[in-house]
DNA sequence: CTTGACATATGTGTAACTCATATGTTTTAG
DNA sequence: CTAAAACATATGAGTTACACATATGTCAAG
């Protein structure tokens, strides 16, 4: 009896799932969200099942999904299909790339730290046609 | 009285320095390269100095440099201004911006495992209307 | 009734390329 | 000698997830 046909604008909505306006606006323009819109003035009216949405999505890109990612899991559900496969791939390939990103990240820190140190103990140079910077062009990294 | 007026076109230079000619095309179309044109068919001529350069711009990309900030380095250098305290200046920056961005992903990578263990106790479930999907939204992140 | 606070659509900018397209040139093979 | 391969050019789109600016329409309050 009780059917909450509650609809919001998008600053309701904004504030409710504390998200940007101009992010919502982008997510409805992607189709993850779906308002109907108001004869009157043509706005957009997001219902309940739009707040879930939009909460899931802050949630899964916490978990690190990408937009493309949430795309396919709210493809699978609309087609009653279990997004949870798909969702437990994504994770794990995830969790490898970003192992990757991880030690390349790490290790750059590492060759700036050693840039730095090294450099501590060095002129500066001004540029002679030669050298266009001696800091960076004598780097040792080893 | 040895002046090598060596001239490259695009191929040569890219193998010599190991960047693709896209990527150098790409950094002459920046301002960061400057071939004269042949003038009869018009091929961008590349000569010793952009060779340095373009050796350059690899080396300070590795050390964690964008090509907006080289392009700076390169106006201080044109300039006869020592970019030396720019490059330092730069490269301390980077070093605290990327132990956030570390610091982030490796949050991210632990939530990530977190989740994946966490499901693994947990079956597939079919979209019903209520749930998007179990998994995500029933992640506990404490 | 005007003003301010809201809404809309649309286009730009971000980083550093890669890829595709259309077209002109030089080299090589037949 | 010519036709095709391999090179060159310019230019525009695609990548990620928005933020920001613009121009314009709508609604509530003083």
């Amino acid at each position: 009896m009780k059917e909450e046909k509650q609809l919001f604008l998008v600053k309701d909505l904004a504030k409710t799932c504390d998200v940007s306006t101009d992010a919502i606006r982008y997510y409805t323009r992607r189709g993850l969200l779906n308002p109907v819109r108001d004869p009157v003035n043509q706005y957009n009216l997001y219902n309940n099942r739009d707040v879930q949405k939009l909460k899931f999505i802050s949630r899964a890109k916490y978990l690190g999904y990408s937009l493309g990612d949430i795309e396919k899991i709210f493809r699978d559900c609309e087609k009653g299909k279990s997004p949870c496969p798909r969702v437990r791939h994504i994770i794990e390939q995830q969790i490898s790339e970003n192992r990757k990103r991880l030690e390349e990240l790490v290790s750059l820190q590492q060759r700036m730290e050693n840039a730095l140190a090294q450099w501590d103990k060095m002129p500066d140079g001004i540029p002679d046609g030669d050298k266009i910077c001696a800091l960076i062009e004598s780097f040792d990294d080893s």
